[in-house]
DNA sequence: CTGTATCCTGCCGGATACTG
DNA sequence: CAGTATCCGGCAGGATACAG
């Protein structure tokens, strides 16, 4: 099977050929790093610490309903991919802080656009909501496609 | 009495306060509607639509990777909450067309925007993983933390 | 306080088969 | 072509206990 990194049909995918990294292929490192950038934790995480360090229980806190588990996960995925710097100070009891990277603060600007817009257009989208699940007038399954809202 | 005391309470939680939709709460319903967006198949299927209107297996194609069911979920979700247009003719063979909306494309926007500093920067990601793995230089284990990308 | 190690469950999501 | 229905394995991720 090919590979998909090489360029595979030019003619079909436009968005990339002159990219080196192009997110839309399946195999690229750059789809990883996004999804641990857009990710159900990393984008709030990056969203917390947009102005400025603060420590484990603290972001724990800033971040509402994440687990000490996931937090942890996603601040050394977010370490290793060089967005987040981690300054432990070895004092006891032990006190660690995280602040963002300049590559972390550049991604965070974006994301936190992309935030405001979300949270700025929220009614427009409750509505169109019930306009969707509205016009299913006769049938009964009130909505199958809400996947993840509980 | 110190005055600065009483008003600390607020930076605690500084975000949300006078936003109605705020997304850091594990309760608001922008917290949904932001994953819709940036998850995995809703990032790449938004983007690849940025350029106009596609068919269903165009976008198949165009999203490497994503299998029927989640592109037709993800579509689902994403025509809900009112980012993404439905048109189907009645023909046959049956031809539907799907593209963004206006709201769809204020969301496009500034999710392009995102994934091209993401693949902008990779070098520097790249460069930042092997120096953080790299620096485990004792310690066997390669690296526990790059969870999703297999 | 700042995490790590384990256990366990739900549901995400891939494969396959079928319908209009 | 454009989906839907069903099965099912794997892993995301929560709860808990424990360590430094």
């Amino acid at each position: 099977m090919v590979k998909a990194m090489e360029v595979t049909q030019q003619a079909e995918r436009a968005p990339a050929d002159d990219r080196p990294f192009d997110v839309f292929s399946r195999s690229c490192p750059s789809r990883a790093m996004l999804e641990h950038v857009t990710g159900r934790w990393g984008s709030l995480t990056i969203g917390a610490l947009r102005e400025g360090s603060y420590r484990f229980n603290e972001l724990r806190r800033r971040v509402d309903g994440v687990s000490e588990k996931m937090l942890s996960q996603t601040l050394h995925a977010l370490e290793r991919d060089g967005l987040v710097h981690r300054e432990a100070r070895a004092t006891s009891p032990p006190h660690v802080d995280y602040e963002l990277t300049p590559l972390g603060r550049a991604v965070a600007e974006r994301l936190l656009g992309l935030i405001a817009l979300v949270e700025m257009r929220m009614p427009e989208v409750l509505a169109a909501r019930e306009s969707y699940d509205g016009s299913r007038d006769g049938a009964p399954r009130g909505g199958r496609w809400q996947r993840g809202q509980k």
